[in-house]
DNA sequence: ATGTGC
């Protein structure tokens, strides 16, 4: 049961692994992620648990979550190997950038791109006959690039508040689908460390991961480019990734890597978080990576209304700041509603003592889609 | 989530 010494979160170990939940009951968990815990602790192999207040349901298996076991699980991480979020430093001061005339240059993400990524794949040794084209885009679902500015800092953050940010949350496209798919039959009830099955996946799984980061890093420039601003990497921090720990092997799942500084994002309407992870055990350097889905995207269609105006309104926030979304659904699946409080995950993280905050963002620019690559 | 499924 409850294990104060060891963590902040409340542990259980039942007919399997432990699980510690870092979160409290003012989190929204739904029960169907819950149970998806419980099953995966029951997996062959699985040691230790670790789930945090993002927590919601998966195809496979929970997200929000870092599993560690002695077998690797391929569809704990999913088919977006190597997913996550990067926040970027822009030397273009808050009160200079001007929104609508920054709106209309930074739809040009989403053209396609115009062949220079071949070279920035030779560069770092990877493939360039494998969703080549898709680098430097950002995909569907939760994807997104923002402008943001900083609301606050806490004291010690030297980042400069006068400047603004790019947050950008991708992954590898169509390159970590297609590892996940070619995976021989049996792979889902876990790959023996040392095996044939386990080194391919290992290294596909390694190639995917760096793929993601570089797509993160064109993205921005791309964003960069188009607001004329130079643009610097603060921090890279994945949630979709394998580990090789001391003790096993590190599934992380919608939960991020514990960097100096962990991007917690919120809705496209609410502020997103920086943490300083505090180096809990039993989070095994792991924390949430935002702020969770509350509802399903199905469901997402009969909880928001479509008509002329919804659209409109959706395309503002109350910060003032633009969403730039030109596919219907995808403006209703990813409506704030759809996403848990971000910032009652982290107090959650703070009252546990998984993370603290050292600053809060607030978005400006939401860059989801545009209806096609021709403005 | 997906150079996307009926």
């Amino acid at each position: 049961m409850g294990n104060p010494a060891m963590d902040g979160g409340r542990s259980a170990s039942q007919t399997g692994a432990t699980i510690t939940q870092f979160y409290t009951s003012e989190a929204w968990i739904e029960g169907r992620a819950e149970d998806q815990l419980h099953h995966v602790s029951t997996w062959a192999g699985v040691k230790r648990i670790a789930a945090f207040p993002d927590l919601h349901p998966g195809k496979y298996g929970p997200v929000g979550c870092a599993v560690l076991a002695d077998r690797i699980y391929p569809q704990l991480i999913g088919n977006d190997i190597g997913c996550g979020m990067s926040l970027f430093q822009l030397d273009l001061p808050a009160r200079k950038l001007k929104l609508e005339k920054a709106v209309r240059r930074i739809r040009s993400l989403g053209d396609p791109m115009d062949g220079s990524q071949f070279a920035r794949l030779e560069q770092l040794g990877l493939p360039v006959d494998r969703s080549a084209n898709a680098l430097g885009t950002i995909g569907g679902g939760n994807h997104f690039c923002e402008v943001q500015t900083i609301a606050e800092v806490q004291e010690g953050c030297d980042l400069d508040h006068s400047l603004t940010y790019l947050l950008v949350h991708s992954g590898s496209r169509g390159l970590g689908e297609a590892t996940l798919n070619a995976l021989p039959q049996g792979a889902f009830d876990g790959l023996m460390p040392g095996g044939v099955d386990a080194a391919y996946y290992i290294a596909a799984h390694d190639i995917a991961v760096q793929w993601a980061r570089l797509n993160r890093q064109i993205i921005a420039e791309r964003a960069a480019d188009a607001l004329r601003a130079d643009v610097r990497l603060i921090s890279d921090v994945p949630h979709n990734i394998l580990s090789d720990i001391q003790g096993g092997w590190l599934h992380r799942k919608g939960a991020a890597m514990a960097a100096d500084i962990v991007p917690v994002a919120g809705s496209r309407a609410t502020s997103s978080y920086l943490v300083a992870p505090l180096g809990l055990p039993g989070a095994m350097a792991s924390l949430a990576h935002g702020a969770g889905r509350r509802y399903d995207r199905s469901s997402m269609h009969g909880r928001v209304r479509g008509k002329r105006s919804d659209i409109a309104a959706m395309e503002r926030t109350p910060f003032g700041g633009r969403v730039i979304c030109e596919d219907k659904d995808m403006l209703i699946e990813e409506a704030p509603q759809a996403y848990k409080s971000a910032e009652t995950v982290l107090s959650d993280l703070e009252s546990l003592g998984v993370a603290r905050r050292i600053a809060t963002l607030n978005p400006l620019i939401t860059f989801k889609k545009t209806r096609r690559g021709d403005m």
